[in-house]
DNA sequence: GGGTGGGACAATC
DNA sequence: TTCCAGATTGTCCCACCC
């Protein structure tokens, strides 16, 4: 218990210690009225699954806390002495990396998407209003903040906080646009300077001043002033020595403000002395709380006062941060700009235990990160699946390929294993994220060129905006290779692969098409998408069947058939295109810019291949056509044969699930 | 013992 | 009525292997 709280005080009052929400650092929150606010999200968040899971996190740290506090009890004081000299040493060796001669700027726009929207419907203007949906906000207005309204709060909550608040959905079309204006008014200061989202930036302006022979001060002042010019939006500045200091004075005077802290040592030692810990980039909710609660760390100079402590129970680079921190020290260089080190992709929904709809969601998600791997020109080797339960538990399950992969059928095969080995559990969120990339392929000139034609906008969540926009089609070209070893295109794969599961071809126009498909996938007709679907799904029916071991002692399905042992692509004459040009069944040539028509085509053969087997006895019709056919039907609109719920089969996937009707949920 | 991979989790916006 | 996100990076710890 803190602040001078009784066990009493607790009974009556429990949303006293339920900080999940609220938090009064966020700039603008300061007059508000900390135990109303938290009464209510306590009052709407109670009996949740939600809030056991931040009960059951809450006493985890608790017992964190409370193992530190013996590890710290049991520390002899030569113990603490020689750790005292660690620290000693320590702080000299960081003091000499004390650089007091550049000058940072820390750019923060004020409610950035909530301002945008406001520009955009003047109406809003004055009004609380907030950005996001019922479910989450991204950001809300300083009006919205004076109720306790803030980003990361469910808006369903932040309703009950303040009734009259208004919900606009994002946009991240207008965030873009206005952020790319911002940024070319942070140019003409520093050419190099670092984004760090969409509405924050660091900029190096130690030799704009110089030139212009203005202080900080002045520059910082002279930049707001130009953004609000171009934009019509306003910002905060915070300018000091270093970037981790920039970042706290950009808060201080937010919104519409500036802070300055000068290049002096001793200017900064003061400042850090009263700031508290939170305020510090790298120092969160936990950290903030262990630090607090076992060491009794508040603010920053405590953390010099107490480093023997903290080299005495944390890792020697967390220590070593803490005392940088401390000691007001941060990065002065401009840093090299990082490559990605992973991509993922992950989905929340309505928690479900039927784990079709979970293979389901696992292969919608699978696509969707393949295609942001093609994309961005990636291939990688090491899968994880990120799982969150019904009651909230985050789960993840890792795997290292044999080989580099972007390919979904690959991705889907491994993820489908790493599930299974999780069955039976109910899921609200699934996520795929890939790593380890081949570095080769990336620093090669190939894909080099992709990367960099491609510099994926992302919110500032750090989200690819451009999840299913249209690609440049040169550019896109360059990242594949021009290996031409494969001269027959098969309709519905506008990429091949060799056998490491590499792109060895693309037909620009097919591309196109796909692109197309992308962007309109959410839209696209349902009978056109499961048509579409199959193909792609006969492929995945043996490989991921197989995988899961699907075929052994197949059991009678619920429409009472045997389950289907043998994908129907084997019995299917393949449709491609001889020569790139005519139909392999019909011999129709369709040139292949004609890539809708072909699709078409294609989806001609494919109705009138499922037409035939239908039109065949049972006895020897092939169960999948049945269900492929019933999968078009359905789609199509018709009223196809009810399916009875029989018995669970936790050993069978209908793959044309995974396709007819995908992303309807997300 | 060092390297590597996997899992958990914190942090950021 | 609605009922707590998504993407990415980094760190730490543990297990396993050579």
């Amino acid at each position: 218990m803190e602040n001078g709280e009784t066990s009493s005080d607790l009974q009556s009052r429990p949303w006293q210690s339920y900080n999940t929400v609220y938090t009064n650092a966020k700039a603008g929150m300061e007059g508000v009225d900390k135990e109303k606010v938290q009464k209510v999200v306590y009052e709407m968040s109670k009996g949740s699954k939600y809030f056991q899971n931040e009960e059951r996190k809450e006493a985890l740290i608790r017992q964190k806390i409370e193992h530190m506090r013996e590890r710290c009890s049991k520390l002899a004081s030569s113990d603490l002495s020689s750790y005292q000299k660690v620290v000693d040493k320590r702080i000299l060796e960081l003091e000499a990396t004390r650089d007091l001669s550049r000058i940072w700027l820390h750019v923060d726009m004020d409610a950035f998407y909530a301002a945008v929207e406001t520009l955009s419907n003047p109406s809003l203007k004055g009004k609380p209003m907030a950005v996001g949906s019922l479910s989450m906000l991204s950001t809300a207005n300083y009006e919205a903040r004076k109720f306790g309204v803030r980003a990361a709060m469910p808006g369903f909550i932040a309703r009950k906080l303040c009734p009259d608040l208004i919900i606009v959905p994002t946009d991240f079309t207008k965030y873009i646009h206005y952020s790319d204006l911002t940024r070319k008014v942070f140019r003409n200061y520093d050419p190099n300077f670092v984004a760090a989202s969409l509405d924050e930036a660091y900029l190096d302006i130690t030799e704009v001043c110089r030139e212009r022979g203005l202080s900080g001060g002045e520059i910082a002042e002279d930049l707001r002033s130009f953004v609000f010019s171009e934009t019509g939006l306003t910002c905060s500045a915070g300018v000091a020595p270093n970037r981790l200091l920039a970042k706290v004075c950009s808060d201080i005077n937010k919104p519409n403000g500036k802070f300055l802290l000068p290049n002096d040592r001793v200017a900064v030692m003061t400042f850090i002395s009263s700031l508290p810990i939170r305020k510090v980039g790298g120092i969160g909710k936990v950290t903030e709380h262990i630090l607090k609660d076992a060491l009794a760390i508040k603010t920053c100079e405590d953390m010099v006062h107490k480093g023997s402590l903290l080299y005495a129970l944390f890792s020697w680079s967390s220590a070593d941060f803490f005392l940088s921190v401390g000691l007001g020290l941060g990065r002065t260089d401009t840093p090299q700009a990082r490559s990605r080190k992973s991509i993922s992709n992950e989905r929340t929904f309505a928690a479900t235990g039927d784990e079709m709809v979970l293979y389901r969601k696992l292969a919608e998600i699978a696509e969707l990160l393949s295609d942001d791997m093609k994309k961005e020109g990636l291939s990688a080797k090491t899968l994880t699946l990120k799982l969150k339960t019904a009651s909230f538990e985050i789960r993840t399950r890792a795997v290292s390929l044999q080989k580099y992969t972007f390919s979904s059928e690959d991705i889907l095969k491994h993820a489908s294993k790493l599930l299974k080995a999780e069955l039976p559990v109910s899921l609200r969120l699934i996520g795929l994220r890939m790593s380890q990339f081949n570095e080769e392929k990336r620093n090669g000139d190939a894909s080099q060129t992709a990367i960099t034609k491609f510099i994926v906008p992302t919110d500032s969540f750090g989200r690819n905006l451009h999840n299913h926009g249209s690609m440049d089609l040169d550019a896109r070209k360059d990242c594949l290779s021009n290996d031409n070893s494969l001269s027959l295109s098969f309709d519905t794969h506008e990429m091949s692969y060799d056998d490491d599961g590499n792109v060895m071809e693309a037909d620009p126009n097919q591309e196109h098409a796909r692109n197309e498909e992308i962007n309109t996938r959410n839209t696209m007709d349902d009978s056109c998408h499961a048509f579409r679907a199959l193909d792609k799904e006969m492929s995945q029916l043996v490989e991921v069947d197989a995988l899961l071991g699907k075929h052994e002692g197949c059991k009678q399905d619920t429409m009472g058939e045997e389950s289907f042992a043998v994908s129907p692509i084997r019995e299917m004459e393949q449709l491609f295109w001889v020569d790139g040009l005519k139909c392999s069944i019909c011999g129709i040539e369709v040139p292949p810019n004609f890539s809708e028509e072909r699709r078409e085509h294609s989806d001609f053969h494919l109705a009138e291949r499922l037409q035939k087997q239908e039109s065949v006895p049972s006895s020897s019709a092939t169960p999948i056509s049945k269900r492929s056919v019933r999968a078009v039907e359905k789609a199509k609109g018709k009223k196809g044969k009810k399916q009875k719920s029989g018995p669970k089969e936790s050993n069978y996937i209908p793959i044309h699930a995974f396709f007819t009707k995908s992303n309807q949920n997300f």
